[in-house]
RNA sequence: UAGGUAGAUCAGAUGGUCGCUCCGAAAUUUAAUCGGAGAGGAAAGUCCGAACACCCACCAACCUAAAAGGUUGGUUAAAAAGGUAACGGCUAACAGCCGUCGUCCGCAAGGAUAGGGGUGCGAACAGAGACGGGUUUGUUCGUAAGAACAGACCUACCCUUUCAAAAGGGUAAGCUUGGCAGUAAUGCCAAGGUGAAACGGCUAAAUCCCUACCGGGUGAAAGGGAGAAAAUCCCGUUCGAGUUCGAGAGUAAUCUCGAACCUAGAUUAAUGACCAUCAACUGGCAUUUUCUAAUGCCAGUACAGAAUUCGGCUUAUGAUCUACCUAGCUU
RNA sequence: GGGCGAGUGGCGGAACGGUAGACGCACUAGCUUCAGGAGCUAGGGGGAGAAAUCCCGUAGAGGUUCAAAUCCUCUCUCGCCCA
């Protein structure tokens, strides 16, 4: 589970991201990040009830999220906010696809 | 054995690796450390009801020379507006719950039901409601009498009689009075002699009214505080119509008394992620077997996440247990 | 977290509780034209049937009513408001 420290909570954080930020997506999920001026990166996720209506499906995709974030904490390239997304395919898939797609995501855009 | 009815309970367990939020300790700039706690029966829908806060109305007392105004307390009375409704009870309150009555459904166990009066409706059902009779309007035909067609209105409890649905007589329900049972709704019984289109049918889901009862409105984004202000933070906000156990009252809902306990407080939103073993159930396959079934392997694990707090209702949903009813078979 | 509203042919949208689909767009057929467009005329929810006609149809499921797109309850989907 991620420490406090490294989530994003203010509203003005993810509106900077969503206007300023930068992007890259695939089929089931995507990721949006924008440079801030600490020395440590934050993350915030989000999971839209298009997703599934259900609060329990919506609670445990950020929880898996969350999780796979704070396995490779130590490995992500500190200095910057970012927002992870998400679409209605992401239901399918079980944690070690969801790890294996979140890393490939990182990897791509060299912060991993 | 099959089908059904009602009710209750649980919401997998243990272990491993890695974490999150809050509280406490020492420490105090953080970080890190130790200890403790950490979702539901529906947390859901937001369909009702309350607590609580503010506003409105009214009442009382006080301040004020008076008015205006203000302060405090209250919702007894009145008004407005809105609502409630079989009867009796429970509750903080309710459209909830318990018990009873009536009506309806079911072979039954049982289930359903917001159940006063009028207006309005009948194109459906019931009714022999058709045909006929009477009155009347229009059109056509006809010299006229009248006929045909179409429409409107009136006309039916039973018996006698009659052309008649004219007259006479009688009566079910209802109505009035009385008795018994019941707190009551109501039920049973008796008497009276009013009673003809006396039919159908309706309510939360057309509309109006009587009577009785209830002050009304807005919702925690209420409302209050820190701050020059904004941003932001704090309070409200986690001890409460509280939980468990015992005793008593009551048919029951529920209430009273006693003891013990403190039991989530997040805010992009904690209460978890992954793995192993076992248990239960379901499905599939294989083997044995006349069948029931047994064994093994594989797969799966209901609905669903607190957000000011409670009481209900409704909807979603896995499994287990208990009692009862009906039918069949065996003894 | 709280509140409000909508769902009807292919599309947009009407319809006092009383014959469902007015009206517009699009569509189909015919007329017109050398041809197309425009214009004019006609047509159409689905199923059964030779036809007459019957049955089912207003998001879904129940209910009230003699009768429901309309009234009531629950569910689903979509949209809007409060910051």
């Amino acid at each position: 589970m991620l420490p406090k420290k490294y989530r994003l909570t203010k509203e003005n954080d993810f509106k900077i991201i969503v206007k300023q930020g930068k992007s890259f997506f695939i089929k089931e999920l995507g990721i949006k990040y924008f440079k801030n001026n600490l020395d440590y990166s934050r993350f915030g996720f989000i999971v839209s009830t298009k997703i599934d209506k259900r609060a329990t499906v919506r609670n445990k995709i950020k929880r898996r999220l969350r999780e796979i974030v704070y396995q490779n904490l130590s490995k992500i390239k500190p200095g910057f906010d970012i927002l992870i997304l998400t679409k209605p395919e992401i239901k399918n898939l079980d944690f070690l696809q969801l790890k294996e797609k979140l890393e490939k995501i990182f990897k791509k855009i060299g912060f991993l």
